[in-house]
Order: C-alpha cells, then structure tokens, then sequence
RNA sequence: GGGCGGUUAGCUCAGCUGGUCAGAGCGUCUCGCUUACACCGAGAAGGUCGGGGGUUCGAGCCCCUCACCGCCCA
C-alpha cells in the first residue's frame, strides 16, 4: 500500500492511552490550532463559499467567566466549528466590553484600599488609572475563554473603548443628532446615589420591601396669604404627597387654600387631581415634582414649582433649611422624630410599597429631575420591529419575537448619558451663548456651529455614554464602521447573534435600532436567545446563595469537551436549564465511551494491515446507512440550531449504533479464524472510516477529545483522515446515500438478539453459559439474512448452535418462542434453564390482535377513509396487512 | 394591573406544521461470561401527557375554561 510521497505506507500503529485525561492533552490542542491559524479566515473568501459570521457578545472587562458565558461561548463554538467544517467563510470576533458602571465601581473599590477617591484624583488622573487596570484586567476573560476550547478570531479582538469603537459612536451619534432624533431636555430620571449617575429604567430594578406609612398634619394656612400655620386646623396627609381627589367631600372646602410645610414654613397650595387614590391613606397626598415621575406629571398640570432637596449622594440641600447635610435616611428620622415631639405625626403603619434599586450596586434609586441627553427613539423602533414583523431577522425562540414587540410597541425614549467618567464623552460642546454643538471629529469642533465663537470658548459636554449605546454598535463597528473596510464588505451583516434573553432589551433591540439607523440592513438574521443556568434545584446562582459553579473547575476536573456537553444536553433554546452534577458527569462518560471505541479500533488494526477485499458484511453496510442518517439529521439539526438534538443524534449513534452494535459485530468478524487478511483489513477500514466520521460529527460539541483521537486516527490511517492533520480543518461528511434494505435486515437481527438475551435472563440461564436456539424464518428474504447474521447472533447471544429453519418448515414451536420480524418464533433450547418458560407466545398473540383489532375498527369507519388523506389511510391498510400476516405466521397454521 | 411562558416516566427535560402502540439521559430492579470501556456490558420495570369542556375521521400538539408554578414590564 503506497503511502504519500511514494514512501512505503508504515503508518504508526498509535495506541491511545488507557485513560483520557483532558488536563493533560487540551492546553497542547489549543496550541495546536492556534498555530494552524485555523481560527482566523483566510485572507481570501473561498469562492463560492457562504458566509457565516459570529459577534461575540462582549463580556464585561472587569468579570470573570461564569456559565452564563460558557454557555454562550459553548453554543457559538459549535456552530462555528461546524460552519468552519463546512467550508463557510466563517469568522467568530472575540471583544470585551469596558462596563461603565460596573468598571468604575470596582475601580473605585481598588482605589479606595489605596487612599484615594474619584474625587482625590480628578477626572484625567482617574482615567489613567482605569486605563492602568484596564492592562491588568482586559485579557482575563479572554485567557478563560481559551480553556473552553473557544475557536475565536483573536487577531481580531476588540474593546469597546478601542479608538474604532469610540470614533463609531461619534459618527452615529452626530448622525441621529443630525436626523433630529437626539434631544437634551429635563426629565425624571432614575439617580443612584451611590454610582452618581443617572441609569435607565432597565437598570432599575423593582422590588417590594416594607416600609412605614405616615400620616402628618400639615397645618393650614391662617390668614390667607399671611404664611402663617393655624394650630388648631389641619390637614392630614399620608406618605409623603398635600393634594385631594375632585371627588372627595372630605376635602372639598380646602381646594384653593394652603397648607404650610412643617420646619420650612413654605406655603403648599391644596390642588385637586384625579390621580389621587381617594382609598389610599387619608385621601390626601403630599406632592414632591422633583423627586417622583407621578408628581412631577401632576406639577405640570397645576403648574407647581419642582424644587430640589437632595444632592448627587442624596443629602438635604440648602432648600432643607435646617436639615441640610443630613443622609436622606437621616434626616426622615429626625424629621419623623420632630413630628411626633410637635404632636403633628398621626400616626405610623406597615406598608408594602415598591422601591427601585440599582441594578449594579442595589442602592435605592431617588428620582431626579435633571437634565438628560436623550434619543427619541420610536422612528428606530418602528423599523426594529418591521424588520422581526417582516422576517429579515428571526428570533428563536419564536415567542420571544412577541415580547420583543411589546417592547418595542411602548417604549420609551433613551436617557443616554451618563454622569460618569468612564466611557465615551458625549461629543457636544456648549458655547457661552448656550448653542450646542455635536461633532463627530476626534479633536472637537472648530467652533460654535450656530454662533461661530471659536473652540476655545466652547465647553464639552462632561457626561459619558450609557454602554449600551457603543455595545448598539457592536456588531459592525468591530468590523471598521464607519469606514467601509475590506471586513465589513465581507462579514457584515452577520448571520446569528447568540445571547441571554435577559439582554433582549438591553442589547439586542439596540443592536437592531442602530444597526438599521446606521447601516440600514438588519445586523443579523437571526437572533438565538439562550436561558439561564441555574443550580440543580432551580435557583439563580449567585456568589451570596454560595451556589455558583465555577466553569473553570469544571473544565479542571472533567475537561472542556464534558462541561460542553452538559451544558448542551437538554438545553433548549430560551429556556432555563439547571446544572446537575449527573449532566457533568453524562458528558465525562461520554468523552471516556468514545476515547475507549477509538482505542479499540487503533488497538485493533491488523498487522500487518493487507490491502482490502471482498464484499463488505451487513454490519459493514449497516453501519454505514446508520452514520448516513447520522450526518444528514446532524446537519438539519445543526442548520435549525437544534444543538440538544444534534447531541443527541451523535450521542446515540456513537454509543448504541456503533459502540454497542457495530464494534461488537466487527469484532466476530475480525477475530474469525477463518477470517481472509484482506477480509479483515476490509473490516477494521469500516470501522476506522465510520470512526473518522463520527469524530467529525463530534468535534464541533466536543473539539479536544476529537482532535485528539483524529491525530491518532490520522497516523493509523491516513486514508481515512484524508491526509488532513488537525480535524478542525477537516471537512464536514457529506450525507451518503441510506441502504434502507440493509437496515432492515440488521435492525431486525438487533431485535432477535435482544429477544433471545431477553429469553436467556427471563429463564436464569447465566451469562456465562452457552444455549442453543431455534428460529421460524418469516420469509425466504429472512432466512438469507440469517445466514449472513448467524455470526452475530451466535456471538452476542452466546447462542451455539443457532438453528434456523426455513418459513414453510413444520416445528412444534413452544410457548417461551418471541415473535420478530425476522422469525416469528424463536427460542432458545437447552437442559439447564434455570426457571420456568415463560409464555410469550400468547402474550405476543394478544397484542398483535389487539392492535389489529383496533386498525381493523379504525378502517372499518367510514368518516376515517372518506375524510383522512388517502396516503394515511394507504399506510393503516398495509400495516393491517403487515401484522395479520405476522399473526399467521405466528400462529403457524 | 398588562404581557409572555410552563405543568409529559421517581428526577431533569425533548416531542417539528395534529396521523397506529408516548421519547432521551439520570435514577430504580435483575444479571454480569466476554482484554475498548465497571466513567462498563446485558435485560427489565415505570407515563389516564395538570383538571374539565370543545373542534376533528383522529388531539400531548388546535380552541375555551379552571388550578398551580415561573419570568418580564408597569
């Protein structure tokens, strides 16, 4: 056998070793395929190829790899890897995201351990010391996401805050300014005063906590005008609102007067609103525009000043008079303790009420009237929802496509600066005239847009961006937008946007907003959301419940290729799943079942290896068939991101067809004695060539094992491995045709195995013990087969003799016989069976005239065979046909 | 309050546009000769598809209704 280059074919006879340690072997792969280049797409689209491109969502630059990201990371690396193997020109972009908040909050941390404060710094100085953290942290979460066997682009890694990234949110900043769809206005907005930033409500979280309902007396104004509390005549008022409903008799004759706030005199004039919850508390409320969306919409109805009390950390301003300073918790107690000394606190409830919280530091959120940039972002929305309407981009699962559109049906517009340092400037200058000036330059404007006063008279806006708004880019200004780069005519739009549904809102629907607003093609096809991982009893993980599995041990203990696996398994698209330690270990087991079938088969090559011949066996031919459905279910499961299907395909085909059935047929055929040189080079060539396939079919789920026996593989025979070194390169099977006719016979052989193992455990023969057996052939076309299968079922059944007597033969047929396809008795014989026969041949009767009764009943009806469609009326009859004729060959007459 | 899901074997979950007997993994029970594998092999048991009603020749799948669980948005 000529080997390549003419040099005489001395293949090395590999042996794997007895155990498959994934710690010793992955880091290597890696290695191995980062050398090969095998991640970064040529430099040149293969021609003709589709393309199929992958934006990583960006992980925060301050986090560190969790399985949430794993189970990102898992599902994109096997569709990469498969559409890699398919020829696709294909690119997987690796980015980091710089996490405004959630970076400056830990920044903030470190700082403090050292002395200092954002405040101590100033801003320039504080950047540079982000940027420093930045050098330490930013390759993190990168160097984790090699240890999962992640096949990224890293020559194309970006940052958010890189100057690509940063010059695309200038551009398309100026360009919804320049639509008009940008405006800077007052507002409520959510404040944390911890962060010192406004947050959208997104990132407010609602919850309900108990609280107290007081009720206070305000004091009613006496004389009119004159500023002055009566003592003796009030108004109660619960919570913090004093307004009254239209309709309340209570408080009618108060309309139009005034009540004057306690401590600060200020006159509160008693408006009417039907906003007011007549049931609620007193009746009457307190109104506080600055500080709550719903007074602050009453407040311009009845035109009432908004005034401020709290600062950027929440204290009393100096509109609290004497309370000045105070914490906002602070002072409600000593305001509520000067209230009952003055005997104006009537009284104090429980009360559930719902508070926001920050979503990065959980402190409670104060509304706040300021001053925001915001983009109106209905015209965006209208055309993200079109594009999900009209099918351009698809979401699976499906369902989420309605909640997508709820959304994007009430949404709201977009604060999007931020009161943050660390981020991207928002690029508008004010003059001293207070014109504003938005300009997507790196240097700045060169002067008032409107009035012309030169750059040194203008101020820059200090707010930053929300991070969403760069991440609303990401998807094509990692790939050189604005400019129309040689990868942005090549990889965009992008084919499938992979990530939590949490982020729906948060990215994904920005990411269409913008993507639409600034490229006008929709930045994807297809949006795959993935659920939560959560813990085995269905409990978000989280570091204070103490239940967070770190994916990184996992990938230590039992290897990337099982942690994938598990997460895969079971998994369906947009539905949580729970991480149990027996899914971890089905995919250890499954690693171990396949290393151990491939050590077989390179343990098994005969030596020397003869050149092929003869026919190929039924075995052979089954096989075969069976990885031909094998490839084309996996590549439809793959096509329609069925990954848990395609699992499942593999996993069954590799343990049941080919472990279990195949490897122990090929083995009588290759330990025959009788059995020809080229007879049994023919046979371990199948079971090398099925094995090449089905390591295929495996690498894009689980790429270290694969590769790993592939090098193997590819030593012990090239042919099969087509003389290509690394499998990631290796091309995806094409499906073969199915021999449908083969796989009746051998499945029908599988089911007489099975029934005569059955038979031998029923009686209590012992699995050592060798019994003969006897079988009715159904037909002639059955008796062929088992002549060919005699082998087998001898072997596996640990039947000898095996007797099989042809269909019109007349035997005295016992009761104990099993009803299969292909005999419609079989049994097996011998002196020791331990218990008593069981009677099956009755049982087998009465369910084949159970189900034929029931056909017969089904085609008896008239509805059926008028109204059902003839195809399916067609089939019931031939399966009536079917089994009355096993019924008679059953019952031998 | 509005919206979106879920309820299928002891457990965790599949089940595509309705077409005979309901699927997987784990777990359970019985037995283990066999040098690929005990992280294994062989065999078995186990489900009135949450309740009720309807549409249909036919419903786990479609419609209505009830119950319980979950999530999102206010």
């Amino acid at each position: 056998m000529p080997g390549k280059g003419g040099r005489p074919m001395t293949t090395e006879r590999r042996v794997l070793s007895p155990r498959y340690v994934p710690a010793e072997v992955e880091p290597a792969i890696y290695e191995r395929w980062l050398a090969s280049g095998a991640f970064t797409p040529a430099p040149e689209p293969p021609a003709g190829a589709e393309r199929f491109v992958i934006i990583q969502p960006p992980p925060n630059v301050t986090g560190a790899l969790h399985l949430g990201h794993a189970l990102t990371a898992t599902v994109e690396d096997v569709l990469v890897r498969y559409h890699r193997m398919r020829g696709d020109d294909t690119l997987w972009l690796p980015g980091v995201d710089h996490a405004g908040i959630a970076a400056q909050f830990v920044l903030d941390k470190i700082i403090a351990e050292e002395g200092e404060t954002r405040e101590s710094l100033g801003r320039d100085r504080y950047l540079e010391r982000m940027w420093r953290f930045m050098d330490e942290t930013r390759s993190v979460i990168g160097d984790q996401h090699r240890r999962l066997g992640a096949s990224l682009d890293w020559t194309r890694e970006r940052f958010t805050m890189d100057a690509g990234s940063a010059r695309a949110v200038r551009v398309a900043f100026k360009r919804l300014w320049d639509a008009g769809l940008v405006y800077r206005g007052e507002a409520m907005v959510n404040w944390c005063p911890r962060c010192r930033t406004t947050i959208s409500d997104l990132e407010n979280i609602h919850r309900e906590e108990s609280g107290t309902l007081w009720t206070i007396r305000y004091h009613l104004e006496r004389p009119e005008g004159s500023g002055e509390a009566d003592p003796d005549h009030w108004i109660s008022v619960a919570t913090t609102r004093p307004a009254v409903h239209p309709d309340d008799e209570r408080y009618r004759d108060l309309v139009g007067r005034y009540a004057i706030l306690p401590f600060l005199g200020r006159r509160l004039p008693i408006v009417v609103d039907d906003a007011v919850q007549q049931e609620f508390g007193t009746g009457a409320v307190k109104i506080t525009p600055a500080h709550d969306p719903d007074d602050y919409a009453l407040s311009k109805r009845h035109e009432l000043p908004a005034i401020t009390v709290l600062d950027e950390e929440a204290r009393i301003n100096q509109e609290g008079g004497e309370f000045a300073g105070l914490d906002r918790y602070e002072a409600r107690r000593v305001i509520v303790d000067r209230l009952r000394e003055l005997g104006d606190l009537e009284g104090e409830a429980p009360h559930q009420m719902v508070v926001g919280h920050c979503e990065k530091c959980d402190t409670v959120i104060e509304p706040r009237l300021s001053v925001q940039w915001f983009v109106h972002v209905k015209p965006l929305a209208d055309r993200a929802l079109a594009s999900v309407r009209e099918g351009r981009t698809r979401i699976i699962p499906a369902h989420f496509e309605k909640v997508y559109a709820h959304w994007m049906e009430n949404i709201h517009d977009w604060a999007v600066g931020r009161q943050l340092w660390w981020g991207h400037r928002i690029p508008a200058w004010y003059c001293p005239d207070g014109h504003i000036t938005v300009t997507d330059a790196e240097g700045g404007p060169d002067g008032c847009a409107e009035c012309g006063v030169p750059a040194e008279s203008l101020v820059q806006e200090t707010d930053i961006f929300d991070t969403w708004f760069s991440s609303g880019l990401w998807p094509f200004s990692t790939l050189g937008w604005p400019d129309e780069t040689a990868d942005l005519a090549r990889f965009y739009p992008t084919s499938v946007m992979e990530t939590a549904y949490e982020i729906l809102f948060f990215w994904v629907a920005r990411m269409m907003m913008l993507g639409l607003f600034c490229t006008d093609v929709e930045p994807f096809h297809t949006v795959y959301l993935h659920g939560i991982v959560r813990d085995p009893y269905g409990q978000k993980m989280s570091k204070t419940k103490g239940n967070v599995v770190d994916p990184l041990e996992m990938v230590t203990e039992v290897g990337a290729d099982a942690l994938r696996f598990a997460l895969v398994s079971g998994n369906a698209p947009g539905v949580d799943q729970r991480l149990t330690s027996a899914r971890i270990t089905g995919g250890r087991n499954f690693t171990t079942k396949v290393w151990n079938a491939a050590r077989f088969v390179l343990g098994a090559r005969p030596e020397p290896l003869a050149e092929a011949g003869g026919e190929p066996t039924l075995a052979e031919r089954w096989i075969r068939s069976s990885l031909a459905d094998a490839v084309a279910q996996a590549t439809r499961q793959l096509d329609q991101l069925d990954l848990a299907g395609y699992l499942a395909t593999i996993y069954q085909f590799a343990w049941s067809d080919y472990c279990d059935w195949f490897l122990e047929m090929a083995k009588v055929d290759l330990r025959r004695p009788d059995a020809a040189p080229s007879e049994q080079a023919r046979v371990w060539g199948t079971a090398a060539e099925t094995l090449a396939g089905l390591i295929r079919l495996l690498h894009p789920i689980m790429p270290f094992v694969s590769e790993e026996i592939w090098g193997a593989l590819s030593a012990a025979a090239p042919a099969v491995t087509q003389g290509e070194l690394l499998l990631i390169r290796a091309a995806w099977p094409e499906p073969e045709v199915r021999d449908m006719a083969v796989e009746d016979a051998v499945d029908g052989t599988i089911q007489l195995i099975t029934e005569l193992r059955d038979q031998r455990n029923a009686q209590g023969v012992p699995s050592a013990a060798w019994v003969s057996a006897r079988a009715l052939s159904a037909s002639d076309l059955a008796f062929g087969t088992l002549e060919q299968t005699r082998p087998y079922v001898e072997a596996l059944a640990r039947i000898r003799p095996f007797e099989f007597l042809p269909a019109n033969a007349s035997v005295d047929v016992p009761p104990s016989a099993s009803n299969t396809r292909l005999a419609p008795a079989a049994w097996i014989e011998g002196e020791d069976l331990g218990k008593p026969q069981t009677d099956r041949r009755d049982a087998s009767r009465e369910a084949l005239a159970a189900r034929i009764e029931r056909l017969r009943e089904l085609l008896g009806k008239a509805e059926f065979v008028e109204r059902a469609p003839a195809p399916v009326v067609a089939r019931e009859r031939q399966r009536l046909a079917e089994l009355e004729e096993q019924l008679h060959a059953l019952v031998g007459d």
